[in-house]
DNA sequence: ACGCTAGGTGTACGCCGTACACTTGTCAAT
DNA sequence: ATTGACAAGTGTACGGCGTACACCTAGCGT
């Protein structure tokens, strides 16, 4: 009975269940937020208890992002355009699924073996569709971060995130500031002014931004592998 | 005399002075290892002296973000598209002269007055150049972190950096799993095998990889402004 | 019956950011 | 010349972090 107890307490614990729980965790509570302590915390077991499953917390972040990378989807059958965008779509979705993995693919330099299958996999597509070793190579390195399914979005410039936390009189005053000071910010963020100082809209769609990207490069590869362009640089 | 003393040892420290050192150690030891403390120290100073003059850390990070934008050259009196590019290109070389700070900008959400400035300015070439406000926001969007002069290279794919770290023939063993394992992914990298099994080159140039990218989508931005595209979502 | 081993524990160390209360050096107003 | 406000720098302390290291213990193959 206590041993009945004790085992039903403790499923023993390992290396996929660790990651589980820190995947299910981060999404919960944020990169920043997710410390072995804490981990070991929510997994009901003391902070070293981890370091029997995974080596220290690279190696779990590491981890970490191969489980995420394992939510993409396969692609089967396609013309090469349409298999890398089905398959970089498919890695937004699941990028989209757990915020933090951007960051966290963003730091990591290590190429695990989801990393690496990811990436062979995509370029054998541009192979198969019947590119050039030269092409493809300088094509992966312009697809960079998007082939991941995101890219930073750095120009998130407008005054739609600190919003509510200043009375609105201040907010319309920053804007004026701000239109005074980066006039072509605001005209292109979207913010619309209405006739009494109050701001709206600032409507953006992430996924139109990004697939608007990946689009314009794809059209992009298409008409320098049509025209049989090479870097001039051997290979 | 004391006083003299006392006087040259404490040239008094101020704001500038804080940013400055902190860039210079970041250039020296990395991100990661730049802490208060040891950036005090640095200084000739206690670690609660700093907080005189930065208010934490992400605000003295948001102001080293600041030194190194404001070595981006302004560029004068060109077409868009030779702007923008010029723009952009000395933009890398200033991340390019301190490699922490592309990691610091992917991290830091915070719209600093340089950070906003630098993003204005892009914005505003585009529509000196006729381009719609429209199109200008998408391309933006597009550019990305390119604006900034660096895309992350999540490709570095290939066997070139875990070198000297072992016998070369274990090198060579690993070589040949990987050529098994991650086919296109080698043949894509630029590896060359020698018939002894040795690897070499593995030549990748950076700059003529981000400039690749980055013309490909000035071309693709030309084309759509030059047949009058429109995302038709109004605006 | 016994010892090996994998999994979990407890303690401890050195680092971090920073809150808070303090001294001290400078200078303007009295 | 005295004072007192203020900015700059100090010292101590707290809670959190990653993780090294020694230890325990349950279960298993022999």
């Amino acid at each position: 009975m206590t041993q009945q107890l004790e085992t039903s307490r403790r499923t023993p614990l390992n290396r996929a269940r660790v990651l589980e729980a820190a995947v299910a965790l981060a999404d919960e509570v944020g990169l920043e937020a997710l410390s072995m302590r804490r981990l070991a915390e929510a997994l009901g077991v003391v902070p070293m208890a981890l370091y029997k499953h995974v080596a220290n917390k690279d190696e779990l972040l590491d981890g970490m992002v191969d489980v995420v990378i394992g939510e993409i989807a396969p692609v089967a059958g396609a013309g090469w355009k349409d298999a890398v965008r089905l398959r970089v779509l498919s890695a937004r979705q699941a990028l989209l699924r757990h915020p933090w993995a951007r960051q966290a693919l963003e730091t990591r330099t290590n190429r695990t073996p989801a990393v690496l299958k990811h990436t062979d996999e995509v370029i054998g597509m541009f192979l198969a569709g019947g590119f050039s070793v030269d092409l493809t190579h300088h094509v992966m390195h312009a697809l960079g971060s998007r082939m991941w399914g995101f890219t930073q979005e750095l120009f998130d410039a407008a005054a739609g995130s600190q919003e509510a936390v200043m009375p609105p009189e201040a907010q319309a005053a920053m804007l004026q500031e701000m239109a005074r000071t980066y006039p072509n910010i605001l005209e292109v963020a979207g913010v619309a002014r209405h006739d009494d100082g109050s701001v709206v809209s600032y409507g953006c769609d992430d996924q139109f931004e990004f697939e608007f990207a990946l689009d314009l490069m794809l059209d992009g590869f298409e008409r320098l592998h049509g025209r049989h362009w090479s870097s001039g640089r051997g290979q």
